[in-house]
DNA sequence: GTCTATAGGTGGATAGAC
DNA sequence: GTCTATCCACCTATAGAC
């Protein structure tokens, strides 16, 4: 589609902006200026920037987790399911964009409460896929840990997180493949 | 001490602002209401607010450094070490705080130049001290890990401060706890 | 070194015409 | 739905008195 309505390009130019800048780092005028709108009229899609910033991560979400769904439906075991998730991650950082969520979670002292739950659901979503996909490959023997799946999930979550912003800071993707490859490498059986 | 200079209360009010909310979280005004002095005697001490984030970086890395110091005269082995690297992050997540420079790792793209190379100056150092404290775990035998020592220090970095991020959104010390101490149970030979 | 006062700009947000 | 015009609060920063 050519006509992506006007919210949803909102949303797109938005969605950048806090991958890049953050919450805190961009204004109505930056995308007024990228979509040659007036200010104003973003406000009668979004009437404050605490509703954008809401929709602009329950959207992230729903596209995270249909992403999901499909390397669920297309793997052939778990540790491929883990591969292809860290591959998200890296597809993020090769467009110098931050996890939206992992950007927000810095910001989260400033952030509208609304926001922050919608965080915290979207870190907690991860977790449960992560935990899954470990348990899973864990009885069909092509994942290895030790301890519980959540507890692993959550170091996942981290280290990708971490990763990714450090990297980004040096401009170098190759860093985050680096500590990728070897979390990966630790967790195949 | 009673009596710190002027110059670094402005410092220490600032560093808190910046840890809890981001560099682009606050203001001149936040320091002088907190310091009850007005924002032009800020002025005299840090002309612009990127002077002042720039001593900010300088400071910090310094005091760490002094931190890793005493840690290498007082550990008995390389193991020792390392837990003592992971409670530093532990006091600072305690407090309610990001460490200062994963911070500014997410707000990289907005902050002034000199800023970004002393973030990234940060993470070198702290690296190349991990990367040493690894080799010599490897060498005595306290601590195990396969490839080579700069790798690892990466992913331990970057493990750290991606789990403190997560841990402060959800205001829950012990859940950062977990994922420390997973890593450094398998770090440990 | 700290103050008052203020400049000059940008932030999010609203009213009302078209 | 988008525009012009505007509000008011806040931002960083400076000038100049004390």
């Amino acid at each position: 589609m050519a006509t992506a309505d006007t919210s949803q390009r909102i949303l797109d130019i938005a969605e950048r902006l806090v991958q890049t800048r953050g919450f805190n780092g961009f204004s109505y005028a930056d995308i007024a200026d990228a979509l040659s709108v007036t200010k104003a009229s973003l406000h009668y899609h979004f009437p404050a920037k605490a509703d954008l910033g809401k929709q602009l991560i329950e959207r992230y979400e729903r596209n995270l987790l249909a992403a999901l769904a499909t390397i669920d439906s297309e793997s052939r075991d778990a540790r491929e399911k883990l591969r292809r998730y860290a591959d998200i991650y890296a597809d993020v950082l090769r467009n110098n964009r931050m996890c939206l969520c992992g950007m927000l979670a810095a910001e989260f002292a400033t952030l509208p409460k609304p926001m922050r739950e919608d965080v915290r659901h979207f870190f907690d979503e991860n977790e449960r896929w992560l935990a899954g996909v470990l348990q899973e490959g864990k009885r069909e023997r092509s994942l290895k840990f030790s301890g519980s799946a959540a507890d692993v999930a959550q170091a996942v979550l981290g280290s990708l997180e971490g990763a990714m912003m450090i990297a980004r800071s040096y401009g170098d993707v190759s860093r985050f493949k680096a500590v990728c490859d070897r979390m990966l490498g630790d967790l195949e059986a």
